[in-house]
Order: structure tokens, then sequence, then C-alpha cells
DNA sequence: CATGAATGAGATTTCATTCAT
DNA sequence: AATGAATGAAATCTCATTCAT
């Protein structure tokens, strides 16, 4: 008799309870999606994981995409957090963007089953999956443009910088996060930061590239 | 007198009929690879497409991930050939570069469906994955080795160095050439190989990066 | 933290209507396989003649060879069981052996689709088909080692004679049960078992052979 | 422009060649059959086993079924031929029961793979498969009714007796000739027709057959 | 809230057989 | 006589999702 439509899905739960169960269904989903790829991941092996039966799933999500698309939110969301501390307060671009690197591959490192999710997305959920990497273009764009004004770094076309700077963090962190379970060692992070700073640091004035 | 394997599709059918059914086949599966990804891809759709019954797929493949090993390994090839023709002769590596750079672009640009199997390996087959980038990588540090000992290019990890040309490469493209349906623009070529040039060009003696 | 099976059917169903459908599954399956044997026998049919869908059999049973093999387990322990009590307190081994034979006899006449199973289980799963043989000749061999050594039957190999009544109740079952569908008739009883009894007895000291 | 229907698969080949042709497909199916199971042995298989074209196969015999058949009737006629050699002139039925049986364990351990069709043939083709043992029971009953009457053996209805023998033949024939892949042994030989003898010889006018 | 039984559409794969050459 | 390409029906199995309790 109530005006609810039958079966809407909890976004929210109200008992502590149902906060509970929705989180460890979260965090079985991270790791199976992780580890099987969302297509070979089963409802039944994500229920299993949490610990609950198999249509408890359907009280707190629509459909399996669904809590695909909240997990790459989330970790969109929180890597973004986590870039900001990182940054707080740094005025020079380049010193931010050194610091900004650092923050994401730590970030993908403890994260690690996030991040294959995410790049799965492009598979799942397009329009996802542009706008995770439109979003982050966005921002370089409104802080890298300042830069560039400000002399800070070369002049140049501020989207194709945002591309060819997430090109390099994504490429590095599949090759020595994700590929070797470590961290990106130290030695690798100097190197491409120092390839990233030549490529962004101001060409001053009388100084031809090349004889 | 030995066990004798059960049943081994036809790499390379006797007949010309055979040949011609085969590609036929390869075509479609690209083609449809490209458009719903490998997982929402059916055999039904490829079999279909190549205007054969479903059967006809198994003299030719023995299963689905077959024929897509089979398209990137063709990729891979097809793309290396393009770019050593575009890049014969060349001596500078900046020049050389800039040739593979082009000739990159260009190759997905009328492969799109092609390279878009290729990032899917990933999820579909791992090894397949790895050993694209591995096998890119080394051809990338056997030739930027004995660029930077000639001091064409700053000195650094090379593999470093590849794996963030790669990620530039990757990402570049994605954004132009995969989401906008249209080759990469000249604009934006030039833009990224000024940057790419900046990061590779050798730091001479007296030029202080920043002040 | 284990790497978890992914789905594993249901053995014993917590709820009664569980209960009921898994049963109706076993049912539908003994007379499928029954009539049309293993490999003829569709899963479709099954579920068909169990009035379920094609996806509830295998929340059961995870593949067509678990239900066979079930079927024969059940087969095995439900035959000991009539022959255990049909022959419950006879002492003499002679007519432990008639009261077992016909025990048998009534048994398989009264599931003549089971005894139907296990004679193909041979070309199904020879491992299981091994087995149930083996044990009922080690049962065989276990009672009539003492009534040898009791001078109750002649002395012989065990395993020998255990296989030689084995055959004998096989073939006239096969002959009389199964392929006229009526019960073995009783004068048949009787000379297959004055056969089996001329053959068990010992042969006392005096009487020789034959002239 | 001739009488004959399309397609008439051909019996008895005219050629040579088709002679040595069919006899390849012959061999390599009673391999095929004998180790995978009518069902589980596929035309290719065969074919390849014999070194010829899918398509050949059914130059020579119209499908599968055909050639089982045939096999299954090679193998008795063969086995009749031999056990009739084996016995030929031996006047006393029981001294024939042992050449009978002898022989039968000899063919059978040199021809496995076609005694493991036959049994086989229950599940295929049973009418082929009755035929068979009825024919045996036959021709059983046409060498013990006179035994009988001439008070060889044991008087009894000879068609129970004929059932027996052939019991425990295939049981020991299973036992120790299949399942080890070594002949029959000489001692399980003995002990059988020791059995197999006291069970068929007359019962002689006095001698009581227990306390 | 939670459960677990049930569903059924759809996918892959096998293979005896036909047919044109 | 022989080939090998092509067929297509049918079978097994998976799994997201629904629903009654």
């Amino acid at each position: 008799m109530s005006t609810s439509e039958r079966k809407q899905p909890v976004l929210d739960p109200p008992t502590e309870r149902g906060q509970r169960t929705r989180q460890k269904l979260l965090d079985a989903a991270e790791a199976v999606f992780g580890e099987r790829f969302f297509e070979n991941a089963s409802i039944t092996e994500i229920t299993q994981r949490a610990g609950v039966a198999q249509g408890t799933f359907y009280v707190y999500f629509p459909d399996k995409k669904a809590v695909f698309v909240e997990l790459v939110r989330d970790l969109s969301r929180n890597l973004r957090r986590s870039i900001a501390l990182a940054t707080a307060g740094i005025a020079d671009r380049l010193e931010y963007e050194r610091a900004g690197f650092r923050a994401f591959f730590d970030y993908i490192y403890r994260h690690r089953n996030l991040y294959r999710i995410v790049r799965q997305a492009e598979f799942v959920e397009n329009e996802l999956y542009h706008w995770y990497y439109r979003s982050w273009a966005e921002s370089y764009v409104a802080g890298l443009q300042p830069a560039m004004e400000a002399n800070q770094i070369q002049r140049m076309d501020p989207e194709v910088l945002a591309y060819c700077l997430m090109g390099i963090g994504d490429f590095l962190g599949m090759r020595w996060v994700l590929w070797n379970e470590e961290g990106l060692p130290d030695r690798v992070f100097e190197e491409l930061m120092a390839f990233v700073e030549r490529g962004m640091a101001p060409v001053t004035a009388g100084a031809a590239r090349r004889q």
C-alpha cells in the first residue's frame, strides 16, 4: 500500500547492519573484478566472498554494472582526494606535477585491483571511461593553463599535454606497478620525472633546442 | 602409433577456396571484436558476417580466443612493417621518432578496429598483451641505446623512456583517433612531438634547465 | 582468503522444496538414462520430465556424469541393503547364496532402469564400474572364505568364484529380467541355483566326479 | 544415366586399391571404437588414423553404425571359427567345453578391442547385441542337448546353462583379460573350469549332493 | 533484511554427413 | 577413388536476474 515501487535497490541503507552488508559487497566486488575482470566475474562469486546469499546482491544494487560503476566513481573520488592532499599548497607547477605523480603511483599501488577496474571500464561502460579521462583532463587543463601564463611551464595545448602526462602515468603504472606487484621504484620515478620536466620546462629565450 | 590429437583446425588451407573462407572469417572477426569487444562478440555474429555456417568457424580456428590472438599478432607484424618502412634510412633518432609516431597514428587510424582489439588483449589474454608491449619496448631500447651513446638524445634508462613514449602514443591515439573517428590532427601531432622532443633532446652542457 | 571454488552445486539442499526438486531430477534421470542410455540422454529431456527449467539441473549437479555416478552409487547401496536384509541370519553359505540371488533378481526387476545404468557405467565412467564390481567381489570373498574353511563349500580361489557367480547373475538377469520385462521365472531360478550349488558344493571324500 | 542410385557405399570394392582403403578404415575403426567407445569415437579420428580424407569414409560405409555392425559381425564369425577349430573332433562335452573356453579366452585376449566393441553393442545397436548372444545360445543348446541325452552332462534347461556359461566367460574375461591387459592366467582357468565341470557333471545315481 | 530456489536466454562447441571437384 | 570444405542441428553449460518466503 506504500507509494514506493517494488524493489528499488537501497543506495544508502538506513540500518547499520545494511551499511555493513553493502560495504562487504563492494569490497568483494573490488576483489573479484580486479582478479577476474568484469565479464568473468560472477555475482555468485561476489556474494560468496561477501558471505551473503545471492539474492542479497540485488537488495543493494540494481545490476552487475552498477557496482562496477560505483567502484570506478569511488576510485576517481579518492584518487583525486589523495592527489589534492599531496599537492596542497604547492605553487610551482613542476613541483606540483612531481608530487601529483608520486601520489598517483602510491595510490594505484595500494589499490591495484581498483586500478585494474578503471582500465576495464573502456570495454564495460565506455561513457564512464570517457568521463573518467575527460574530467581528469579538465582538471589538468585548469591547472596547466595558469602555469603556462605564469611562464612556469612551456606554453602548448594544455589538453595535449594532459593526455601526454596521463599516458605516461598509465603506462609506467601498468609496467611497474601492475606487472611487478611492487610499487614504482624510486629510480624509475626519477627517470620519468626528468623526462617529464624536460618536456614541460619552458624553453628559455636564448636556448636553442638543438643545433 | 601416436595417441593422435583429435581434430586440429586448418592453419593454412590447401585449396584456394579454403584460403578465402579463412580470410573472410578473420575479417569478420576483426569487425565484430572491434565493435562489440571480445566478451560480447559471438561466434554466431562472426560467421553470419562472414556469410558461412557456424560450424565453419571451427574448421579454421579451435576457439574464439584463437582468432583474437591471430588478429593481435597480425596487427603487431603489420604495424612493425609500416613503421619500419616509414623510418627506413633515418639516422637521427629524433627524426626517426617523428616518422615513427606519424606512421603509428596513420596505421591505427586505418585499422581502428584492430587497435581496439589490442587494447582488449589485457583482459582477454594477458600473456599476449605483455608480449606485445615487452617486444615493442625491446625494439625501442635497441634503437634508443645507440642514439644515447651517440649523444643524439638525452641519456636515461631507455626502458623507462620506451614506456613513456608508448604511453603518449597510446593515449593520444585513444583520445584523437579512437574517440573522434578522425585521424590525429596535424596540430596535435606537432604539439605532442614538441613535447617529446624537448623531453628527449640532450641537455646541452651549459644550458641550465631552469633558473 | 581462499581462492574459492567457483559455484558448487547443492548436495544437500537446506529447504524442503530444494530436496524435492533434487529428487525429481534424480528420478527423471534414472528413467531417461535407463531408456536412452547415457550418451543419448539429454539434460533437456531430464529437466522436462522433472518439470523444471534446464538451468535448475545445474543447481544440483555439476554435470551429466555427476547424476549418473550418484545413481550408480545409490543402486549399489540399496542393492546391498536388500541383499543384507534377505540373507540376515543365514549361516549356511549355500542357503545364503540362494537367498542372495533371489534378492538380487527381485531387486533388479524392480529397478530395471537403474540396473541398465550400472551396465553402461563401463563406457561412461570406467573407474566407477571397476569400483562397483571390485567391491562386490570383496564382499563375496569375505563371505566365501570362511565358508570354505568350514567346509560348507568347495575350496577354490574365492575371487574366481565371485566373478563366476556375478557373471551368472548378470547374464541371467540380462536374458530374463531385462530382455523379457518380467521377473526371473521360478523355473529358471531353480535351474540356475542347481547349477550353482553343484559347482559350489564340496566334493565329498569318496565321491568320484565321473567314471 | 546409369540406373544405380547415387552414393551407394561400396561393400566389396572392385579394385585392389579400394580393398586396401576399406580395410584400413576397418582397422582404424576397431582401434578407435575400442579405445574411445562408439559415442566418443569420431569419424574424423578414424579417417585420420586410416590416413585418408574424411569424405573417403562414406565411400565405403553408409554411416558410423555400419562399421560398428560390421566389426561385431566379423568378431562373431572369427570367434566361432576359432572355437570350431579348437574343438574339432572332441566328442566328450566336458572336454569340448574346456577347449572352447580356452579358445575363447585366447581369442579375446588377442582381440581385446574387438571384444570391447561387442560389449558396447548393448548400447549402440541392441538388436545386434541380442542377435549376438541369442545365436551363441542357440549353438550352445545345439551342442548341450545331445550331451545331456548321452548323459555326458547333467540334464537341465540347456538355455539356462548356456547363459550361465556365457556369463562366466564374460566376467572372467572382463576381470582378467580386459582389466589386466594380460591373458587369463592358467591358474584362474583351472579354477573356473573346475567350477564349471562340477556344475555340469552329471549327478551319478547314488551320489547324494550333501548330507 | 536476507535467503536460496528457480529461471531461461544465449553462448560455445561437436560432429556425422553431404557435396563439388 | 579420393578429397576436404562446408553444413547445421543439437547438446552442454553459464549466469544475471526474479521471486516467494
